[in-house]
DNA sequence: GAACAAAACTTGACTCATTCAAGAAAACAG
DNA sequence: CTGTTTTCTTGAATGAGTCAAGTTTTGTTC
């Protein structure tokens, strides 16, 4: 959990100009990793006094381009963020609850990376989702027949 | 490519009442594999004339709930659905044009399923997800600085 | 094969995450 | 400090998807 200053180094190494929505917005990734859009704008808003969301929407956009967040988007789920981006790890989602957890890439790059068959693609990125129940789910048994896994968070 | 009565079939052993748009949404998606909702109306409205969208969402969720259709949504991209079901297959998706291919389970169930780590989650599927350019993309390049996959089809 | 209950479809309004656009404010290089 | 560029604010718009009430259709039962 960098301090406030190192994330303001974080930013000035990205080559980005150092803002106090943009401090407020790395910051709230790192606090809370796979937050969505809405929680890091409740979160920003709390450090910071009132943000436009199009500030936080920029932002966002802006720290994905440099590199310094990434993106990830379960089906059924709102776009959410996490700052852990040096290393090539995967996810695992809650189908009830939408909780979503890190998982370290099994398999290294080899199988993790390499389709069988590429169809000609230039392949840059493998994601795994793993999707099931997180603990608190599988013991108090919810609906779960809808494909499509719940929006919310826990 | 299941004919028109063979669909009806699919539908009737599914235990599903069948209906003209549902025989026209599942022939749409056997026809256009990983096609967004929109094709798929569009589509429809080909074969039968006016249907409305809400008929054509209700279908969709009751032919994936049944498991004749699967559901994917990769970052970015619309709700796609596809009627190979039968396998545990992956898919390639290109960044600048958002095509789909389908790619086989290179490594079958071990390594592509279990996960290093379950953080006490009982998975029941990992979902891959190959990001790269398609071959028309890599020869034509465009800009694919964000990170973000572009939303449209080909 | 008519009548009925359940399931599907139509219509039309609505939600809400995300984007667009134009102007004001802030960052930082010189 | 000044100017240019980037970022932020404000407010409106977009559009995939959902909700809800009423009508039609399906398939079953008599």
């Amino acid at each position: 959990m960098p301090s406030s200053p190192e994330i303001e180094q974080i930013l000035r190494h990205a080559q980005l100009r150092v803002t106090r929505p943009r401090i407020a917005v790395l910051n709230a990734v790192h606090e809370h990793p796979h937050a969505d859009t809405n929680s890091i704008i409740d979160e920003v808003r709390r450090q910071l006094g009132e943000v436009s969301h199009q500030a936080v929407y920029d932002v966002l956009q802006a720290l994905t381009t440099a590199g310094l967040v990434r993106r990830i988007q379960p089906s059924g789920s709102l776009a959410r963020y996490e700052a852990r981006v040096a290393d090539n790890h995967h996810h695992i989602v809650c189908r009830a609850c939408g909780a979503v957890a890190d998982v370290d890439c099994a398999v290294g790059f080899a199988p993790c990376l390499t389709p069988s068959e590429a169809h000609g693609y230039a392949i840059d990125e493998a994601e795994v989702i793993y999707w099931g129940l997180c603990s608190s789910c599988s013991a108090s048994p919810v609906d779960v027949t809808a494909t499509i896994p719940a929006t919310h968070t826990h």
